[in-house]
DNA sequence: AAAATGTGATACGTTGACGTATCGCTATGA
DNA sequence: TCATAGCGATACGTCAACGTATCACATTTT
């Protein structure tokens, strides 16, 4: 058995592999934030992370399976507490999360980037909407339960009324210079489902 | 008095210069559609608008200049009368606009490039958000009389209002595959408004 | 009709990134 | 210790776009 195949089978894998594998991906997203996905070069990736051009190519074949696996990075967040309080509290505590997210952090960088990636090439469209539905979901769920239950107004929808609130947070970050900060969170709540729910 | 600038003062401009101008701009959009702000190219443009290179440069100094340009021109488009009905009437009439231009038009073509665009360049950001904020005025400012006058709730804040139902929209545009269907406006309306509103 | 000017085509040298190949060098696992 | 990779650097030919400069031709104004 070749020795190469052997390791692959068997044996621990070269660390410096993984290094390289990360610190490019950081490089990566930097370059993403900065110059955008049309821009966007592999030799300025590799001079960011102080990386050889040819490591670069051992580990990815192209520009676009480096870019989709930065962004799969990015993607490595962790959601806030929603075992206790009521559902109105933990909605807020979401809403919260989802402003401080989109006012500073790797995610909201790139965001733009991830916008305009999507919308030219197919597999990185799918894995950008199929990531936002997957992150959605307990969202959308905790309202569908708050209004079966009778804790939130019970003649709304619950994936509009999750629309309406995350919508006006990234329509914020996008679309006007003023971004939404976590603290109006429950000004918000209460205009999208009235001040007494 | 030379000839050029006798001209400029008092006679009649040369037609083929307001031609030149118009064919380049529509393929500049139909470029920032399709490929975007990165990879926007001076000779893609040429070529699309079956135009020599230096017809563009004679009109535009830079990629820059002929991109603001752009999308200058994308943004002149009619509003929906807001003559007569309710309130309610007329904010679910002006949401089903905004619902149609997102599912289709130059507008919502570009408009990934355009959020691209404002992310890198501080002109273009500025434009981007001011004429964003011009556009919303009209709807925030009826909200703001519908809540005043009672027709709306009265504890919610129009500006809110006006960004949870906008960016339930836009959202949908941008983060999802389900551009959202200018029927959905009703909808959407009783969601964030209540349905007795 | 004549003068003026905008136009498309084309050529130019320059630059920057592509993706490949070949170096010694060094970290690694055996 | 030693063979084995993975590494950064560098050079290579190719290509696409940059922005400039000419040119003959067509259109327009005077």
């Amino acid at each position: 058995m070749a020795t190469a195949l052997k390791r692959a089978v068997d044996a621990r894998p070269d660390p410096r592999v993984a290094r390289s594998r990360q610190v490019i991906l950081s490089a990566a997203l930097a370059e993403l934030g900065e110059i955008g996905y049309g821009g966007f070069t592999i030799e300025s990736v590799a001079a960011r992370a102080g990386v050889g051009k040819s490591t670069i190519y051992r580990h990815w074949p192209d520009r676009l399976s480096l870019i989709a696996d930065a962004f799969a990075k990015l993607h490595e967040s962790e959601a806030p507490d929603l075992s206790y309080g009521t559902p109105r509290d933990k909605l807020e505590r979401i809403l919260a999360h989802v402003a401080a997210v989109l006012i500073d952090s790797p995610f909201s960088t790139c965001l733009p980037a991830m916008i305009d990636a999507a919308e030219r090439d197919p597999a990185l469209r799918d894995f950008h909407h199929g990531f936002q539905a997957e992150v959605r979901k307990p969202t959308v769920a905790l309202i569908a339960s708050a209004i079966a239950s009778g804790d939130f107004p019970t003649d709304r929808d619950p994936e509009l009324t999750a629309y309406a609130l995350l919508g006006a947070i990234f329509f914020r970050r996008l679309m006007t210079n003023a971004r939404f900060a976590p603290e109006e969170a429950g000004a918000l709540v209460n205009t999208v489902l009235g001040s007494e729910a």
